[in-house]
DNA sequence: CCTCAAGAAGTAATCGACAATTTGATCGAT
DNA sequence: ATCGATCAAATTGTCGATTACTTCTTGAGG
């Protein structure tokens, strides 16, 4: 009926699990990318990546163009692409958004949310935890994503869930960039997690906006203009400070 | 130095404004979509496409591809596109967060609006009410968008500019549809959005969420899940009532 | 020495052809 | 007659090559 790959998995509707070339290159340079190996505003061609990844010009472009949606990739017209380099205004502006909406869904999932909701997300954290443990910085910010993208997820609302994805991501690739340059540490990653959970038990409105608000902001706080006008990052060029 | 065709507009920094193929691929069938040519649910063939536009069908893909990212077209892996069939459940997510996040931009604004932004609001209201006047679907929603654009712009906010864009465009798409097939009436929208000036121009909170909560609302109420679990786009199959 | 006009090199944009995948039809076995 | 395997047609996915654009270099003229 279908691929003999998926044989096993083939249940009544074959939901069409293979993964093609663009996938790969797609998941290659994403993960490059969180680790530091292109940092912020080096430019990503679009034939020596083909050459570097065996593929042709057509599937790296087609990746890189998925990259621009997510936000991980700034793609100019006939000029090429580069890491985005975001500005701490671009930052700003993303945290503060994504904070209220993830308030909203956290709102919403604690009210849809049992026992064995509760108990995945305490799977999730330990799953963080061990990412953490192995100093991985690619494994620990996808591991933090997949925390919070449950939460998102238990809202019900998909909407919600796609925003926040396109506003989190690139902030969570940011984070992981200054961990693998040494610029942040790791450890406290995870105990900040728990108060969330905790948060989403009660049930209270204002504990969850507490709790969400305090934890989307405080790891980006350092690096956020506070008054200064500079920030740890920009002077590692990492931010774009020149831009606008 | 440039391209002779862009020779009188090269200033000092020449800012690439060539339209690509992708570029007018996109845009024609964008319009196509706007003015029902292309009904929700209806697949768009890369190769048919690229025949009926003389264009290669990497041309198309790319195309296809953005319309995806913009959220007018569905693709899936290996079976093609089609143009996105809106859940209603998915118009009430997108029209309530798109309430929220535009009372958001539109408080933001009202405090760094001045004559001359109002001036320029009043302007693209009669631009809207001319295209109205000719009974253009796509002129007449592109105007609308443009009026609001302008106003999530004034915000000075670019996050909530984009992704007011991404929650709002396949709204208006779906109006532009609807009133093609006869299944709305466009006479209304010029007068709906004058008190929207007016509480802009009050600068004060709570009028701006009432009339913009209101408008972002109302065009979409009739045809929102209201108790009936059915709508009059989805008895004509506009809407995708089956999904999930 | 400066300005501007070709030209060269590098890169993205587009193309046409081929490979891989899915879907639906055909046909035989139970 | 129903189920299952096998094939055929349609469509997407991928490729290598060509074209167009941008930038940097070079050199002639002022």
């Amino acid at each position: 009926m279908s691929s003999p790959l998926y044989a096993i998995l083939d249940s009544v509707a074959a939901p069409s699990l293979s993964i093609s070339r663009v996938d790969t290159v797609e998941m290659q340079v994403r993960q490059s990318i969180f680790e530091g190996q292109y940092l912020p505003g080096s430019p990503l061609r679009e034939l020596s990546l083909a050459r570097e990844l065996s593929v042709s010009q057509a599937t790296v472009r087609e990746a890189l163009q998925r990259l621009e949606h997510s936000g991980l990739v700034t793609r100019k017209a006939n000029l090429g692409s580069s890491v985005t380099r975001l500005s701490p205004n671009d930052v700003r502006e993303r945290v503060e958004l994504r904070a209220m909406l993830e308030v909203l869904a956290a709102t919403a999932a604690a009210k849809l949310m049992g026992e064995p909701e509760f108990a995945e997300l305490e799977r999730l954290l330990q799953a963080l935890d061990s990412a953490v443990e192995s100093n991985r910085y690619y494994e620990s910010a996808q591991a933090d994503l997949e925390f919070h993208r449950y939460i998102w997820h238990c809202s019900g609302n998909e909407t919600l869930c796609r925003h926040l994805e396109l506003l989190a991501t690139p902030l969570f690739a940011f984070i992981s960039i200054l961990r693998s340059q040494g610029l942040q540490r790791l450890l406290t990653v995870v105990e900040a997690h728990a108060p969330l959970i905790a948060a989403l038990r009660t049930g209270d409105s204002f504990q969850i906006q507490a709790a969400f608000t305090k934890v989307a902001t405080s790891a980006y706080g350092a690096f956020v203009d506070n008054g200064h006008n500079r920030t740890v990052a920009s002077a590692y060029g990492l931010l774009d400070s020149a831009r606008r």
